[in-house]
DNA sequence: AGGTTGCATCAACGAACGTCAATACAGGCC
DNA sequence: GGCCTGTATTGACGTTCGTTGATGCAACCT
C-alpha cells in the first residue's frame, strides 16, 4: 500500500537544478509538472494542508479527512490515491482505519525547486 | 496586455498562513489551487524555466520561446495566457515583439507557502 | 497603399479529469 | 460463521484541458 509514489522530488542536491537555473528538460519537467498537477485541485490542496498541519511525523485518519468536504467518499479516497502517486504523501492501514501523512521533506525540496540555488540549512 | 492575472500569492504576510499551518480555507485553496495547476504541465514548466532562467528583471522574446517545443505557436501563446492569468509572469510588446518576464517575488512566496513559517530573511 | 512577419484569438476535436453510485475488499465484533 | 463499519476500486457520466488550422490584429518595410 506504499510501493507507487514518484520520488521526484528526492534527487541529491547535485542534480537538483531549480527552475531558475537552467531551462529545464523536457524528462524533468514532465515529472515535476505531475506534482504540481497533483496540487492544482483545490480538494486535493486541502487534503494536504489538513495533512501537513499535524506537523513533522502527524498522521490524519482519512475518517477525519472525509467529513470535512461535500464530497462523497470515493471521490476523497481518488484524490488521496493521486497526491500519494505524486509522491506528497503515504499511508498504512492499522486495523480498520488509514493513516495518512506528508513525505518527510518533500515540501522543502519542491520550494527549494521553485526559489533556486537558496543553499537550505538541511545539507545531506 | 497585462491587466487579468490574480495576485494571489501577493498577500501579506499576516494572512499568508503556509500550508502546514492551518487547513486551509475552501476559498483560498481555491485560488490557490489555480497556480499550482497552472505549474502542472509540463510546456507551461518549461516555459516558466526559460523565462525564470533570465534572473530579475529578465526578459524573454516569445520568438526566443516558440521554436524551443515541437508546438503549434497558437498552443504556446495559449500557455502563455495561462501563465500570465495565474500571476506568474507578465508581457509587454516592444515593436514587433512580445517580452515575457517572471513577476517579482512570485517564486519566492509560493515556496514559503510551501515550507510554512520560515520567516524569509526578506522582511518587508 | 500593399505585402510581410510576429503574436493573439477563435472554433473544433480528442484526451484527460473530477465526480458519483455500485461494488469489492479488509478488519472488528457478535 | 455472519454482520457491520471503514476504505479502495470499478464503470460511467459531464466537464475541462491541450492541441491544432484558420483567422485576426499590430507593427515594420518598401
Amino acid at each position: 500500500m506504499s510501493k507507487q509514489e514518484l520520488e521526484v522530488i528526492g534527487q541529491d542536491a547535485a542534480c537538483c537544478a531549480g527552475l531558475s537555473a537552467a531551462p529545464l528538460g523536457e524528462d524533468r519537467a514532465a515529472e515535476l509538472a505531475k506534482v504540481f498537477k497533483a496540487l492544482g485541485d483545490p480538494v486535493r490542496l486541502r487534503l494536504m494542508s489538513m495533512i501537513a498541519s499535524r506537523g513533522e511525523g502527524g498522521e490524519v485518519c482519512v475518517c477525519e479527512l472525509t467529513p470535512a468536504f461535500e464530497l462523497s467518499q470515493p471521490t476523497i479516497s481518488h484524490h488521496l490515491k493521486l497526491l500519494r502517486q505524486a509522491g506528497l504523501i503515504d499511508c498504512e492501514r492499522r486495523g480498520t482505519w488509514v493513516y495518512y501523512w506528508v513525505l518527510p521533506g518533500v515540501l522543502d525540496r519542491l520550494a527549494a525547486f521553485l526559489t533556486g540555488p537558496q543553499t537550505a540549512g538541511a545539507g545531506a
